[in-house]
DNA sequence: AATGAATGAGATTTCATTCAT
DNA sequence: AATGAATGAAATCTCATTCAT
């Protein structure tokens, strides 16, 4: 594994191939500023903007701006699916299969900061149909690691005593590195995912680590 | 301990008591309004609908919207800081000092969801004097769990590389079970703080759980 | 019967009882643009600026602009048909049913031009279900005309083919009026209350008037 | 005269000569949708995408959209005009004058009932000098009326207080039929045109029917 | 402390129209 | 002759906030 970047990258030739520019560049734009500020608080003004553009050009590209943040989620689960797919093929990943997946979510969720928050913040923005179809396509996700965790434990490899609760910890735990994470900060990548990894791994491990004394 | 909603309720007393009636239940139907629809997307309209007075009423008792939010946000983060002291003084608690941070603040995330989830999702919407306010309290409840990490890991009961990395993953795990967790559910909240006790200690745990096999 | 305006007056006191004064100027403003340019074609800003105030403070009286012109249409039909009781109370009419419909219809149209024009060219502007509502009254006002040449026809005092045509045959001829009449022109009301009473008499007269040469 | 759609349709051939296939495409989508919902609530994206094709496609064959409401009911009123050029040589029409425009009248309204409704409906929203246009040909078509029933009149076999306002209230009464009119109703065309034809005879005809007794 | 009405700004979206291709 | 994208203006409606009552 040479290049970190290629995680995210592989995907992400799939899905932007067809747009033109414009939309492309109202996409990224938007992607940033729904980051930044959230749906709610951003304008389609801002966007156009942002863009370059009148705000009527907008709707030649998405018909609402719901489907503008719809778009960005969709298209961003759909690459997270194909990145993993991409994974699977990578020669350079993790043998085991819990650090190939914390690896991978690690590497491309920090690829990714921006389609990752808006992910995960905008949930409730979305109307019922379109939450459905996104919230499909992230229990397919989540639904991975699940069953890692629970094959993994099915062998003895791994102690979980909940997949499901196991994956949602897990997950919450890794997705929150964005958060906090700087380009350029006092750590590195690798040094996160190392860091990272360790406790995943631990976590999960079999084995008593202390004497539990009740927990409630 | 009898009851595991004492957590927040003791704190709970202390803030609750300034303010009369209807600020309270606008400060309710903020509360419950903006973790469900983001503070962005509620409108004071809505807010004093569902308080049943008009708009206008509203500002006998906020300045601004801003401040509303404001208000939500510092009272849940001086209610946290005085549950947490009270749960000092609470017999019952574990002796561990890390069981017990994590046992307090699974309880007191789960008894007080909506404000958990304003505190973490809104600080964007906050206006920069408001939002390092606010972030300096946050910082200051992190830090509790960062000494506790750092002390026992340097008497060698933990095992952590960073402790501040390590308190953003435990405290990004457990922060993120309100979001899923629903009263009623197939996992009573014991369960879930076994559980959640369990991988917190585990991920950890001064010892070695596999062989890290290289992860990138 | 000393003033013609008594026609519409009547009736007015009922329904512009209730609103407050902007309400009323929102109102009168609507009616007089919606008349002249077609509700399509006004705006929520033209009909603010008439009012002398700021288009957001027209939304504290009418909900949408819809709702406005179904006001004013609902209003119209619920007076003219208020009108048209107390004309049956008025000593002046004449006795005979058919004189007193067309000279009621005539005075009460050319009061109320505006409204009238509006009941007739907006119908397709409204929605479905105000369409519904505002239809059900228009044809219960038909329907008065239409039993008076129906019992006329019966008692041999007219000769109509089809009461119902007729009715429609008539109102079209009647409600034509104001869209040519000006006020202060050639014409008086009298002379066309008249010259219009005068054809409607003859047109369902029980008599050949010609000798029909076929037609078609 | 073997069939009812002779009438209009002689004129037609003239107007739909001129214009390449997608101008007249336009023009049948724009006049069923000006029909229908009014010229003001039509946009020229609702006539491209009747058409099926983009909306800037209207502009190679339109100027403006007020050109093309002008060329509806400019076009209308010389078919109109035409069509009663061509009646005059109808060996089959009725040999009194009344008759004869009265059954060409209906005739023509029933068979263009959209033209019809648009060339009433729209008068306010041509620009001022579309209007004097079309409301000039509008003025001579009513003027033959006018002038059938001054010389019937002259000659004693009308009886008529007002040749204009007896024109208007004809016309408006003859005018009203296609608002109701439905294709496959219970009344047939023919059925119509008598009853039509006998009021209009009755209504101007010379004679006292009824002891006027008064009408304000 | 609450209301009802207003403001001024701004939200999303649509419009007629233009123009390079 | 048609497209696809853009413009600049304007549409309806909502917003936070103010204020006289």
């Amino acid at each position: 594994m040479t290049d970190t970047s290629t995680v995210a990258d592989t995907a992400a030739k799939t899905s932007e191939s067809k747009g033109n520019k414009t939309a492309r560049r109202v996409r990224a734009a938007a992607l940033s500023l729904f980051a930044r500020h959230g749906y709610a608080a951003v304008s389609m003004r801002q966007i156009a903007t942002a863009v370059g553009v009148q705000p009527g050009a907008l709707y030649n590209h998405f018909p609402t701006k719901q489907d503008l943040l719809k778009d960005l989620m969709l298209t961003h689960m759909q690459d997270l699916h194909a990145a993993w797919r991409s994974w699977q093929d990578d020669a350079a990943r993790p043998s085991d299969p819990l650090d190939s997946f914390v690896t991978f979510h690690i590497r491309y969720h920090l690829e990714r900061a921006e389609e990752v928050f808006i992910a995960y913040m905008e949930l409730r923005n979305l109307e019922p149909e379109n939450f459905r179809e996104i919230e499909e396509t992230r229990q397919k996700y989540e639904a991975i690691l699940t069953e890692i965790l629970a094959a993994g434990s099915a062998a003895g490899r791994y102690e979980v005593k909940d997949a499901r609760v196991t994956t949602r910890a897990i997950i919450a735990m890794l997705t929150g590195i964005p958060t906090w994470y700087r380009e350029g900060g006092s750590l590195s990548r690798p040094t996160i995912e190392t860091i990272y990894l360790d406790m995943v791994r631990k976590s999960v491990a079999p084995m008593r680590c202390h004497t539990p004394e009740g927990g409630g």
